[in-house]
DNA sequence: CAAAAGCCCGACCGGTCGTGCTAAAATAAA
DNA sequence: TTTATTTTAGCACGACCGGTCGGGCTTTTG
């Protein structure tokens, strides 16, 4: 691994923490180059833009996702319970990335919403994809019988994304310590399970 | 109504507006005072720093939540439908306050989870104060035998903000047009009624 | 109708933002 | 070791940020 490429890495990794701490917007190049050791021109030799630094990061964080909570979900045994391994581990990221403060895609969403351009456009697919890993694990609860042949595996993960986001906003903003229980009881009442 | 007073009014006016379509933060002095057609320093004749100014926007935002969605909600009948009244007037806001853009609650929240100070806990009484209502209002559901008996009012009114909160998101940034039906469809199970 | 009060403007401050340039230093290639 | 390339520092720009001040202007009041 050259200098070069060890360095992208090190302000990648400084640039996804500070996203996860104050939004993606927040990452502005002064806090960041101070932040790496470098100066602001410094960091230009690497990202030729602002936006490119943006796409950058939100890359970045995107592979640490699937590394933290997409891939290890596979150790678990098929269906429900793969599903229920993913959920708890979405919940717990990005703490389990080794990541200060909270989920970065949600606090981008929020930035993002009225904007256009390459950065939005790439927020967005993220989403899409990570809905459709999501949509075949519960196609796959299903189809194990885990969960009711009726089941319409698109309401369903809609629903699993607002018990995740309730989390965020409950833990983030409220700072609710009951929130991981609010959580784990809305998954239950989500798969049927009586409330204990 | 004197002068002031109404300069006051059109600017929060149009500051509420802002907040809808770029969140509080993107409440700027120069922007805000070019909309209605002032300069930045006639705003501090009105409000004599962007704190006092945000709490004031936030103030206005609340007020105007009650007017559209928590008072009319009191002509509904008791219990559920009075509750499912209050849901419908949720979603549908800001859209129904004459408001464009989405909710500034939940745009604000991400802004400042993070920071400490009074705005914070302006918005942060803000959602208490509501979650209060709400789980008022399920209590009263409870009593009218709509709900089981043994639901809990706390965890049903996070899971009812989940779904409000996924509605936002699915609505303003995936621009899902399926959200309000996903809302919909998110309520009738929560309240233990059988898909369609 | 005049005096007091409130309102609003234009100019301006220090600071930070993203973005460039040039030149020196560090690294890799010959 | 010399050459070529990459990487970084230093510096400056224009734009925007929140905030301040003094003086005109208009509205309200007596």
């Amino acid at each position: 691994m050259s200098k070069g490429a060890r360095t992208r890495a090190s302000i990648l990794q400084a640039a996804v923490e500070m996203a996860c701490l104050q939004g993606l917007s927040g990452v502005s190049l002064q806090p960041l180059a101070d932040r790496v050791g470098m100066t602001k021109s410094g960091l230009y030799a690497h990202f030729r833009s602002k936006e490119a630094l943006q796409l950058a990061t939100l890359e970045s964080a995107t592979e640490r996702f699937l590394e933290a909570v997409v891939a290890p979900s596979k150790g678990a045994a098929p269906g429900l319970p793969r599903l229920e391994d993913l959920y708890q581990r979405w919940l717990a990221w990005p703490g389990n990335a080794e990541l200060p403060g909270q989920c970065p895609f949600f606090a981008a969403a929020d930035e993002f919403d009225d904007s256009e351009g390459p950065v939005r456009e790439r927020l967005e697919r993220t989403f899409r994809e990570f809905r459709q890993v999501g949509e075949q694990l519960i196609a796959s609860a299903i189809r194990h019988g885990h969960l009711p042949a009726d089941t319409d595996p698109e309401q369903w993960f809609h629903e699993l994304m607002a018990l995740r986001q309730a989390h965020h906003w409950a833990a983030g903003f409220m700072r609710d310590a009951k929130a991981p229980e609010r959580s784990r009881v809305g998954f239950d009442r989500l798969v049927g399970r009586r409330p204990t």
